[in-house]
DNA sequence: GCGAGGTCGTTGTGTGCGCAATCAGAACGC
DNA sequence: GCGTTCTGATTGCGCACACAACGACCTCGC
């Protein structure tokens, strides 16, 4: 009875199991990810992305306001994020030579190492929660479908 | 570049696709259907969810705590949520008879209107930025996915 | 009865976020 | 050069949440 959905009267059965069923997966991913990720290595998922992204950038370091828009952030909350991530020495703040009102994000080494450990399981879980349950041309047919809902809601490729 | 994914070293092209299509789909879903609540009916989404799940239960109320389940909600959460519900004049607290610790949230009439207001549009909404997107076989065989993924998780039926 | 342990709802506290305002610096017109 | 306007990052503030602690109450064993 607990996760019995309403709306019956309006939506089509299939329709609500794929709707909810979303919600539901969404809220369950995330709680389970950022609890092994925070048991594992003590890093919250949204500090685990900003590691992520940096490492992958080159020299390991990115614009503010590039990586707010990556992680999905505002600018405010990323400054508070860094704030935290800096004080851990996971990342420094780097000036910008050429515009003095920017910085970067620059992982340190002890970033790069607690990455390399964090990604190995976040991603183990990614697979064992998530991409497993899938077929491969599920997988191709769903990141079709999710370029479709993206251009629908306007966010094809900003903000 | 805004919207570039990193992990290419770990993931598949496709698997990555998949995976953080979903992350940014949520995201924007929730954003846009929120935002258009607000903007129609002066109406949060999680608020939404109460009344919409008050309005398709017995007697239109329910236990605080069950509805905290329904919701994805911690029980101190619904506490100020449903306190703020009340305050606007959509939902009542009711004592229960049978546990005297417990109490009852109840659909006002006054909520059972603006419910009524808010479901054609969010519905609406739900329709065209996801629904639609996808091919009835599609809606199926992604409920049936969903299901999947929660019992991978363990959420298949409670908490 | 009645005490131990569990459950329901509320409250205190801390955290993380967005929005709006702010400041410093860049970019542009003239 | 010098104002106007725009942009990047930070800060003040309020909001909504989770967690933990609490009081009231139920339940079960004895």
């Amino acid at each position: 009875m607990i996760g019995d959905a309403p709306e019956l009267s309006l939506l089509a059965p299939t329709e609500l199991r794929a709707w909810r069923g979303m919600l539901r997966v969404h809220a369950a991913l995330a709680k389970a990810l950022d609890q092994q990720l925070e048991a594992a290595h003590g890093l919250q998922l949204s500090s685990y992305e900003v590691l992520m992204y940096l490492a992958d950038a080159e020299d390991e370091r990115m614009r503010m306001c590039d990586l707010a828009s990556s992680i999905l952030l505002s600018r405010s909350g990323l400054t508070r994020l860094v704030d935290r991530l800096q004080r851990e020495g996971l990342l420094e703040r780097v000036a910008c030579s050429d515009d003095a009102r920017g910085a970067f994000a620059k992982l340190t080494p002890a970033g790069r190492d607690k990455l390399r450990a964090a990604r190995a399981t976040h991603l183990a879980g990614v697979r064992a929660m998530f991409l497993d349950r899938f077929s491969p041309d599920e997988l191709a047919q769903l990141g079709d479908a999710w370029d479709r809902v993206l251009d629908a809601t306007g966010w094809g490729c900003c903000k």
